[in-house]
RNA sequence: GCGCCCGUAGCUCAGCUGGAUAGAGCAUCAGAUUUCUAAUCUGAGGGUCCCAGGUUCAAGUCCUGGCGGGCGCGCCA
């Protein structure tokens, strides 16, 4: 993917006689010292002498061998330089080349024929979304489009909550209230009214309580009728509201389902464990020790006391079916760290049954948010719904529009694209395992490491690059292309270089942060570079190496911000 | 009590498989617009990389032990 990098490895390979895959090449920690660096400390040991003296020997032999790049020994380390016009052309042209196969720049089969399975988002029946989902589908979403981008099958699963006793709850709710609230209009406030208006009222009221008990009973039993019909409907109404914030966030699944799915393998699944020779009565409950697998882990559940199964039941019949339909590669669940446990639990059992996929079944596994009153709670009524956020954010981005940028077209879609971006970006921007606080002030900020600011730098580069079109002047052709005048953009051309690389890392550990940080250091590049450079009304030549540059910029942007699931508008 | 995760500038965070003088953003201060969008850019100040040992030619990064915070720990999901 790098030719540099590559030859470098090669020449050194055969100067030194390493591996090429033990030889490590990096960066220099000042740009100026040279593209490339290879620190000669171990090489040490095995020629006896000095790392200076190694680089300096090092050093003339490579340059022989090495045609456009610049051999320099700098103390103890190698430093290597491409020669600028080179660079820039090479770049140019190997990302207009993948734009003109109509493939992103980064992309590639190398996951051709391999299946990836996701399970992300999955939000509860009759329950809003709060902020709190917002990372489990953002995450789940991006690193599905990484996967996608390097050409792996995927398969996306929206796991939805539908089942368990407070669905009964709900029924009953449902029969008693449910004239007297909007369903129809405004449909998970009310279902949430209804389930704290039962709570209230459960414990004066035994009668509820067994109503309660009785649905969820019958929707066990597998009965089709009245009680089936509400479940059946509240989950419709519930799936209608949440479909609404995914296209507001541009997600989408390969398959919605949810939990009650598996109630007819829970037989089978228990079964299947049993027959291993793996499980026990352990209080009245079969349980799976897992004592052996990892020091004092706790057992796993599979079956109560009353013979009805657990949440640790139904994921190990998901996990059973989707490895059968799809036969996956990996098995990703973006679930918070607080279910840490419950998913060492799950791959301890598969362990414990010898299945050697189980190391294919990886939790993805993120931090918690937390309010700056404390944890998110709906009871208490510390919670923060997606949609307030989503809105505010919007309505945000439209004040500044009318602010900054008041004659612009199609304002209220750019509003639209800024605001959500800005809330997406937010959550991807940090690492995953990090816990993160909900700050207001946070998630509406525009300005810095924010969404807004890779999409403005991306509506500049459009502008620039639609205002030379209007003047009839265009980007030179990578044939024509003359590097040279690009020698001040090499930190850009390098950074664009290195990309596929972040791509390939950022699906590898299932980090869309890895992204958003190239993103970040590479608008930065950008911006001071166009702030000293101007581009239209040079020299012909200038002008258009130039806009060639701005050109790739532009269209690696985008596609970058895609991958994360953020809008790129060409104005703002 | 036990297990897992986190600890880097006032705040929020980067720091690639250990490598050269630890980097950004916010906030603060000082600047930049007759010309491609100032949601931008330039500069300044700001560090015991939680602490203590250890491994190594080399530790923010690896190991051990502490401290601080988060999460979890059999019949919820």
């Amino acid at each position: 993917m790098d030719p540099f990098a590559s030859s470098i490895r090669a020449a050194l390979a055969s100067h030194t006689g390493l591996d090429e895959g033990e030889l490590r090449l990096e960066s220099p920690r000042d740009a100026a010292l040279g593209d490339y660096a290879f620190p000669c400390f171990p090489l040490a040991k095995a020629l006896r002498k000095a790392p200076p003296a190694i680089a300096t020997d090092l050093a003339t032999g490579l340059a022989e061998s090495l045609s456009g790049i610049e051999v320099l020994a700098t103390g103890p380390y190698l430093n290597f330089r491409v020669e600028r016009g080179l660079l820039a052309s090479t770049v140019i042209g190997m990302i207009s080349e993948a734009q003109q196969a109509g493939r992103p720049w980064g992309a590639s089969d190398e996951g051709a024929g391999r299946t990836v399975v996701l399970d992300f988002s999955s939000p509860n029946i009759a329950k809003p979304m709060s902020v709190g989902h917002l990372r489990s589908t953002v995450i789940g979403a991006a690193i599905q489009r990484l996967h996608d981008a390097l050409g792996y099958e995927t398969v996306g699963i929206n796991h939805i909550g539908d089942w368990g006793s407070q669905f009964g709850k709900l029924v009953a709710a449902v029969n008693r209230w449910g004239e007297t609230v909007e369903l129809e209009e405004d449909p998970i406030i009310s279902l949430l009214a209804l389930y704290v208006r039962y709570h209230e009222e459960e414990q004066d009221d035994p009668t509820l309580k067994e109503e309660g008990r009785a649905a969820f009973r019958e929707l066990e039993s597998g009965e089709d009728g009245a009680v089936r019909a509400i479940w059946r409907h509240l989950t419709e109404l519930s799936l209608g509201e949440f479909d609404k914030l995914y296209s507001r966030l541009g997600v989408t699944f390969d398959e919605v389902r949810g939990e009650s799915f598996y109630e007819t393998h829970l037989e089978g699944t228990v079964k299947r464990v049993e027959t291993t020779g793996i499980t026990e009565m352990s209080e009245g409950a079969l349980i799976v020790d897992l004592s052996e697998t990892e020091k004092n882990m706790p057992p796993c559940l599979l079956r109560k006391t009353d013979g009805t199964t657990l949440y640790a039941t139904r994921d190990l019949a998901a996990v059973f079916h989707r490895h059968q339909l799809y036969n996956f590669e990996r098995c990703l669940y973006m679930v918070g760290s607080d279910q840490k446990l419950h998913f060492r639990q799950l791959k301890g059992v598969l362990a414990r049954m010898g299945l050697d996929w189980e190391q294919r079944v990886e939790h993805i596994a993120f931090g918690m948010l937390r309010l700056p009153e404390g944890k998110m709670s709906t009871r208490a009524g510390r919670v923060v719904f997606l949609d307030d956020v989503l809105d505010r954010a919007v309505e945000e981005a439209r004040r500044i529009i009318a602010e900054k940028n008041p004659s612009l077209e199609g304002a209220d879609e750019v509003a639209e694209a800024v605001g959500v971006g800005a809330v997406v970006f937010n959550d991807l921007k940090r690492e995953r395992v990090k816990d993160v606080e909900f700050v207001w002030e946070e998630v509406l900020s525009f300005e810095g490491e924010t969404g807004p600011y890779v999409q403005y730098t991306h509506a500049r580069l459009s502008s620039i690059l639609r205002k030379g079109a209007e003047a009839g002047e265009v980007p030179s052709e990578p044939q024509a292309l003359d590097g040279a005048l690009l020698a001040d953009a090499a930190p850009l051309l390098m950074a664009l270089l290195r990309f596929p690389d972040v791509l390939r890392s950022a699906a590898a550990h299932a980090e869309p942060s890895e992204v958003v940080s190239w993103l970040l250091a590479f608008c930065r590049e950008t911006n001071a570079w166009y702030g000293r450079n101007r581009v239209l009304g040079q020299e012909s030549a200038l002008t258009g190496a130039r806009l060639a540059l701005i050109q790739c910029s532009k269209l690696v942007i985008a596609s970058s911000l895609q991958l994360i699931g953020v809008a790129a508008p060409e104005e703002m």
